[in-house]
DNA sequence: TATGAATGAGGGTTCATTCAT
DNA sequence: AATGAATGAACCCTCATTCAT
């Protein structure tokens, strides 16, 4: 008769990792149902994987929400429609990424022992930053749908110089006056070191396109940091 | 203007296979074969337009149509479909472009008087070839729509380092050879050369999204290859 | 790759009805496929059934393309939309019944022998305009959805008067000249004569919920009538 | 006849309390259940409103659950869905306008001093109930919607004439009786007075599109009580 | 050969309705 | 009893693609 006769048991699926011990001794043997907060959580999981994977365009609302475990009007309610999704998708993907490559380069040394190991750590920091999907999306679709969204740039990245990048020439600055580093400017010195290692990283895998594998990208950021020194250590003329 | 430009003489003669450059003279004013083959190109430019404008998901073939003044259906008889369409314009855009970069480099003198100002005019004349919309469809839409074309990029790119980057390659080992450079290896060099100068560009035009002015190109030109001679100017230290 | 799977060589197989006998003989094996230009037609007829069945909401673009035997798209390709077709069915449908309406005025006699027999007959010939669901659509769906289009009633009724209001002025004013007719107004007299006839008949069906059945026509029609004359017939205190 | 099937038997509780006289007894005062029942009102009151504005399919739940300050849910739980609250909404707008118009009829005098001028405050009586919006949906909606509720249209109007019409059919009965007017059959003059007053005010105002100016109003009740006296008093013929 | 017309499939969005609190 | 959140079913519309001319 009506839609509704088993209303247990027929959800779809969600697999639902649930570490939790699922044992058969599980006293509450509360189902799947997830608190209601979360399904916004979820959506937006949902929508990064999947914007990711296929492009604005061709990703449907009804996989997301099905990626996501809910019907598709739940996503019209939680977000008004796939261009909010996107964006406020974009929007908390991007704060993420930017905490953790912040993050990256605060912990780079102000007095290193090692000037280069500690680059190289920066660089393969910044490199599993970049590397992680849900900065990766980042990278990928912003270049892809910058031409259609252009105001989430504007949001994204600042006008100019990125705050990323102004962290980092900060750091680079102190290591100027420390006298281990020797640059006109220390603003363009971090924008080449990210050219030099990050970027060279993204322009290989073809912005994700080719998985980099672990030696390849070892190389890369090994050959980034070397030239970035060649160009601005204090002492690359001999000492 | 719409569809109907030369509603008259169009005789149904032969294929006429390959309008590319049919002799070693590609000045020729062209003997005038007009009628069959220039639609083909015709609609080859249009769909250059339209996909880089739009993307390939937005583009319509209708649009592509309507750009290259044909019908639909012309564009299914000379193509299979869209896809077809898409990877015969950006196989042919990649000819083009690769083209225009190894000429820019091919013009960088073996022997400079100024190392700096030559390479400096190489710098801005990749970034012509890099701005110019026929070989920024490559950049943005290999990018865009890499994920769902991968066999395009194998086909573009080669699978490791680029035509482009090993002629590049050459042309500094031979400034090395000449006491000019001093580089650990050249092939590394000549992809850092692309990362500071036209990588740069890139990155701050947010590939393409953002028009990029004279005055900042100019310096961000500039700086890149001010870093990159800080670190591979055989006289860097003095001297 | 594309949204679409490869074209392989599956179309599935386009059952059409084919009602005409498709017996072995059939000297012309033309199918149903009906000229170009009766496809608008159809389709325009398929809106009036639809729409007036089911109202401008209810009514789908996809009953009304199966009806008229066409696929939806060829339904946007012909009209821009739901609201387009919409509209020019009403037009063309308010065009038809202004004709009809105004050729059965037309034959009222302007000097009749039998006054209350033409009248009645120009009542029922009305009536049959009224009735026809052509024009019945006009008057139901003018009603329901003149809220929603109130440019609509612009177009299809005048600002006060109708211009069929004033043609049966005319013919009235006529009678009243020749002094079978004694009216203060006649544009008020016409207006009368179809509020105690057609109008009559709308209100007894309910606007066409309700079929009425020709007896009760008949007599709604002869006492509008009736009333009519006794308002107006210049002999009406005995002659 | 929604949308959706019509929920025949399968609801899965709601006994429905039958709001409608519930026992032999109807005036009982009600046990002020205060705060409940003034929301089945409220959402009565939202809907007559929505439902007027919108018309049936247009009506969004959510919209009469706002304009009622109720939620969503609300609503069902007092009504059973959008179809039983639109039959409730109308039977009980019915029944207020019917009474409405019985008390304009009831205030027409059996023995008028000046006859025209008592028709005449009877037609602006009656225009004025048909103009209130509580009754103004049932000559709009019901119109509307008469097809897809034909079952409202047996319970809001009797099969044949109304009980209005009967009601004045009885009151001019009483004028002929009393020798004012001069009618072959009272029902049937009862009908055409409504035809040339209320209905003219209706078909001018295009069943309540168009709004009627006071000045305008007045012109159309004058003449339509005019052909009405021309046509029935007793004294039509000079006396 | 080039085209106007037609189509099948699918996308985003809304809505009436129900569940869990 | 009342509500926030969730859902299945459509609906309007678009697009890549193919006939028939």
């Amino acid at each position: 008769m009506s839609r509704r006769d088993a209303p247990t048991a027929d959800r779809p699926s969600r697999p639902a990792a649930e570490p939790t011990a699922s044992g058969p001794d599980a006293k509450a043997p509360r189902p799947v149902t997830r608190g209601r907060v979360e399904k916004r959580q979820a959506i937006l999981d949902a929508a990064l994987v999947v914007f990711a994977r296929e492009g604005y365009d061709r990703a449907g609302v009804d996989v997301i929400a099905a990626e996501a475990g809910v019907a598709k009007p739940t996503v019209y309610n939680h977000f008004g429609g796939k261009e909010t999704l996107f964006r406020e998708m974009v929007l908390s993907s991007a704060i993420r990424s930017r905490e953790s490559s912040l993050a990256a380069i605060d912990a780079l040394p102000v007095a290193p022992a090692d000037l280069t190991a500690e680059l190289l750590g920066l660089a393969h920091r910044l490199a599993v930053c970049f590397r992680d999907p849900r900065a990766w999306v980042l990278q990928r679709v912003l270049v892809t749908e910058s031409a259609h969204f252009p105001d989430l740039l504007k949001e994204v990245v600042g006008d100019g110089t990125s705050r990323i990048t102004e962290a980092l020439a900060g750091r680079l600055a102190l290591l100027g006056a420390a006298g281990r580093l020797d640059m006109p400017d220390p603003v363009r010195a971090a924008a080449h070191f990210f050219a030099l290692t990050t970027g060279e990283v993204l322009t290989r895998s073809l912005n994700g396109a080719r998985p980099t594998e672990a030696a390849e990208l070892d190389a890369i950021l090994a050959a980034g940091v070397d030239t970035f020194l060649r160009a601005f250590a204090a002492d690359r003329c001999g000492g």
